[in-house]
RNA sequence: GUCCCCAUCGUCUAGCCCGGUCCAGGACACCGGCCUUUCACGCCGGCGACACGAGUUCAAAUCUCGUUGGGGACGCCA
């Protein structure tokens, strides 16, 4: 689709600076959403892989919206993903002093003026060149201005921004993204942009370069939104004279409706820290995400974090955005169906400690930890999650649709009542006198278990299924588990009999 | 409106740069089958796409142009 050339160009043409310095720079106005997760997690990828640095930048010079909350939640969600930053936290905040200095400099050098137009004066530009069905862009009356001119009007006590003096030649300005490819913009197209507020204070599109040149920063990973600030952004690194980094933009993720996803709009569903209380594995919400927009041309798609930093590269990112395929109020699937699946792929498949370490945050939030399952009953803890991990798909299915399996106090599924108990009546007296034969048994065992209920069955003159799973239900309260003779043993004679036994209570 | 970007199954995508091996491959989802005491896993099979139109060519998903559709950016937000 791109040339070669072009995409390795970070590979083939000298840079200047050697190190490779990657950073993550959210704006703390909310929640730390999938888009920003994805982009964090491609920094770090790529940092990994080049035995680079992840710079941590929290830019919070929007005063009004930033709080202390929302960073923490940023730092959790970056941490419970597993995306390790080497540098930083740092402050934006505390660089106002930089990034007034590089505004005074650009005006010294004659590459910024003072610009004294009212934002009224500008909006009844703006609505008139919009009434008249063209596009507006800044005029240039205050860059004509002689410097007596400016000098009267400050002396007057007028506020002014500062403005980005564009070059005003034929020329245009362009880089070679790792994603897009040739990216041009001519002068003509970018007006005098703003760089300091009437109030003074610095606006994001240079303090992002002056952090970013203060940083070192060697790659601009970032969503596509901000490719058309590139070009601006470039001219400001010229006018400082700093080397320019690679840039890299990513494709956007869309919701259904094909708008770019955000906090506002769309609420907990893009939210990290929702995926984390809806029992994903972390590093299985960080699998989904990657793959959503990057790929390579093999078909895996699931990545150890070791295999993933291997197989990274810009080169297997597309540029089209991709949809997040969320399903709400969807009985079987509460987000994109491919996130549930690869959730529960990691669920049945990492060492069973590590299942066992994130059940029991699980178990402790919902009363259901026994600290014996860290001593004496740990093998069993352990082997009842193996059990049962094959069927689910979030973490929290241990506690709800596996309660059984932990406490008594568990909830019937009605289905389970309907299809495998009440239809068929005769089981108020089978599971009883079953529970009577399992007492009579030293222990319950897989192939004793087995046994006895194929020869009660036998004498019955009923299938064995219908034994099985009515034992199933009033047992573990489900219509669906793993072979109920493994079941008996693991849930254990008190239990299974005390459970058979009470199946009375069910036809009344 | 202006500038820019994008366009393959419902969704994520491979293939496109270097045209034939693609009546387009994989994954998820969905449907059916096998397995089975249930469900799940696993395996087997099915459904399902090159936005449209021209052009170039012996040959186009791949190259060119146009159309349409979608997205983004156009702030004294970040």
């Amino acid at each position: 689709m791109l040339s070669l050339a072009l995409r390795c160009s970070f590979f083939c043409k000298e840079n200047t600076m050697t190190e490779v310095r990657v950073r993550f720079p959210p704006s703390p106005t909310g929640y730390l959403h999938i888009g920003g997760a994805r982009t964090a997690i491609y920094n770090w990828l790529f940092a990994r892989k080049h035995g680079g640095k992840l710079v941590l930048r929290i830019e919070d010079t929007d005063a009004e919206r930033s709080t202390q909350e929302s960073i923490q939640g940023i730092l959790d969600g970056l941490e419970w993903l597993g995306v390790t930053w080497d540098e930083g936290p740092y402050f934006q905040s505390e660089y106002a002093a930089e990034h007034m200095a590089a505004a005074k400099r650009l005006l010294t050098d004659g590459n910024a003026y003072k610009c004294f137009c009212s934002k009224e004066e500008l909006e009844a530009k703006r609505e008139a060149a919009a009434a008249a069905k063209g596009d507006y862009r800044y005029d240039g009356v205050c860059r004509k201005l002689s410097p007596e001119q400016v000098q009267e009007k400050e002396a007057q006590g007028l506020p002014y921004v500062i403005r980005f003096k564009v070059p005003q030649e034929p020329g245009k300005v362009g880089f070679d993204d790792q994603v897009y490819g040739r990216v041009e913009r001519a002068y003509e197209d970018i007006e005098d942009f703003v760089i300091v507020r009437s109030n003074g204070m610095p606006l994001y599109l240079l303090c992002n370069v002056v952090d970013d040149i203060r940083d070192r920063i060697s790659h601009v990973i970032r969503g596509q939104d901000g490719l058309s600030n590139t070009p601006r952004q470039i001219l400001l690194y010229r006018a400082l004279g700093a080397p320019l980094p690679i840039f890299a933009h990513m494709p956007l993720t869309l919701d259904l409706n094909k708008a770019k996803i955000s906090k506002r709009s769309h609420g907990e569903i893009v939210s990290v820290q929702f995926y984390r209380e809806q029992g994903f594995l972390p590093w299985a919400l960080a699998n989904f995400l990657v793959l959503l927009g990057w790929s390579t041309s093999d078909d895996r798609e699931i990545f150890s974090r070791e295999e993933l930093i291997e197989a990274f590269s810009f080169e297997g990112i597309t540029r089209s955005n991709s949809i997040f395929n969320y399903r709400k109020d969807d009985p079987k699937f509460f987000t994109d169906p491919k996130a549930i699946n690869i959730n529960a792929h990691y669920l049945r498949t990492l060492p069973i400690e590590e299942v066992g370490a994130l059940v029991k945050v699980e178990f402790q939030k919902e009363g259901l930890w026994d600290a014996a399952y860290d001593g004496e009953k740990k093998q069993w803890f352990l082997k009842t999650l193996d059990m049962a991990r094959e069927r689910f798909h979030t973490l929290k299915d241990f506690a709800s649709l596996g309660r059984a399996w932990f406490a008594d106090d568990f909830a019937m599924d009605e289905t389970a009542l309907a299809k495998n108990v009440l239809k068929h009546p005769g089981l108020k007296e089978w599971l009883p006198m079953l529970a009577e034969r399992f007492e009579a048994l030293p222990e319950l065992s897989h192939d004793e278990t087995e046994r006895v209920c194929r020869e009660f069955a036998e004498e019955l003159g009923v299938k064995v299924g219908i034994l099985v799973n009515g034992a199933r239900a009033v047992i573990t309260g489900q219509v669906k588990g793993p072979s109920m003779f493994e079941v008996f043993a693991q849930i254990g004679k008190q239990r299974v009999v005390t459970r058979l036994k009470g199946a009375t209570q069910y036809f009344e």
